[in-house]
DNA sequence: AGTTAACACTTGAACCTTCAACTATCTTCC
DNA sequence: GGAAGATAGTTGAAGGTTCAAGTGTTAACT
């Protein structure tokens, strides 16, 4: 309603076009990536990037809200997600002794067997399913592209879940 | 296992620079979207999709099985998701009268009014954090960077899930 | 016709994610 | 030093997603 009234710009058939391709390309890799992963290890593809990261900090260890931003969750999730990773005996936590509020997650010789073993089926996947299929002009247009869009969504404010809307379930 | 044996082709670091610049934009994007739209309505970006396909089909009105493929969602998440749909009478079901193991979901005129009332929402959206970001150039060299990937990743077999044997499975 | 397999969905249980509320620590500033 | 507020992280409950197993229907073969 009130979005729309006066100026809304629609989208023409060739953009409305493109969004379909952009939606159905990064979902069907995000999700052929997850299953390849899986596969072979058991870990989503959230619980790898978890490992890669910690596996690359010094002392293969980072603090939970920095490793919250790098791997693009929220803290809330991390936590659960470490929780499970450390009753599997991936990852292990410490006490920050700097400052007790926080945490290290540190990344276990275990952790680190398991990455090392299923980094190459994760790295062919990104190989097979994206460099691959591009040529090389095409991959650095990509990086252009995603190199604008991130610096534009990192600049904008937070939105909130539920405003005015409607009422009944308000949830997600 | 095999994969890593021997020639694994790794990332060099500008790669690996545009693989994360691709994991952060696409997060982003969906994330903001998905954030804007459940804002503004209480609907999650997919059961906007549902809603938005049904809309343009004949009738309003699209078999499960169908409406699963366009949306790229498994059939038992689309049979959920229809559930809370109808639950919250924003669709319907009808059986199929040519085949009775089918079923249509049908878009409810509160479901269309609904619709109507966010699409500007998610237009406003698309436009603002992707097209209007890009200039037109690169906007059709995402369009065949997309099509690109869709085209490939369309052919693939499906993996299957659990390393531990067994065949014949294959949900999604 | 009758058996067997394939298909179109649904269901329940297990698991994961989200949100809001909570604990504990650190910072500010008077 | 102490109150007020910000920060780091965890937790539980509510709800969403996944997998495997189930129901009923159609197709295929004999």
């Amino acid at each position: 309603m009130m979005a729309g009234m006066t100026g809304t710009r629609w989208l023409d058939t060739s953009e409305q076009c493109i969004w379909r391709s952009y939606l159905a390309a990064t979902s069907l890799l995000e999700d052929r990536l997850d299953r390849e992963i899986s596969a072979a290890s058991g870990l989503s593809v959230i619980e790898y990037g978890i490992l890669a990261h910690l596996s690359e900090a010094e002392g293969r260890r980072m603090r939970m809200s920095a490793l919250a931003d790098t791997v693009l969750v929220s803290k809330s999730r991390l936590s659960h997600q470490v929780a499970r990773l450390e009753r599997d005996g991936h990852v292990r936590r410490e006490v920050c002794p700097d400052d007790r509020r926080g945490a290290f997650a540190v990344l276990t010789d275990e952790g680190y067997e398991l990455l090392v073993s299923i980094a190459p089926v994760h790295v062919d996947g990104v190989r097979t399913h994206l460099f691959d299929q591009l040529e090389p002009e095409q991959v650095q247009q990509l990086a252009e592209i995603t190199r604008r869009l991130v610096a534009h969504l990192r600049e904008l404010p937070e939105v909130v879940r539920c405003p005015s809307a409607r009422s009944g379930a308000g949830a997600k």
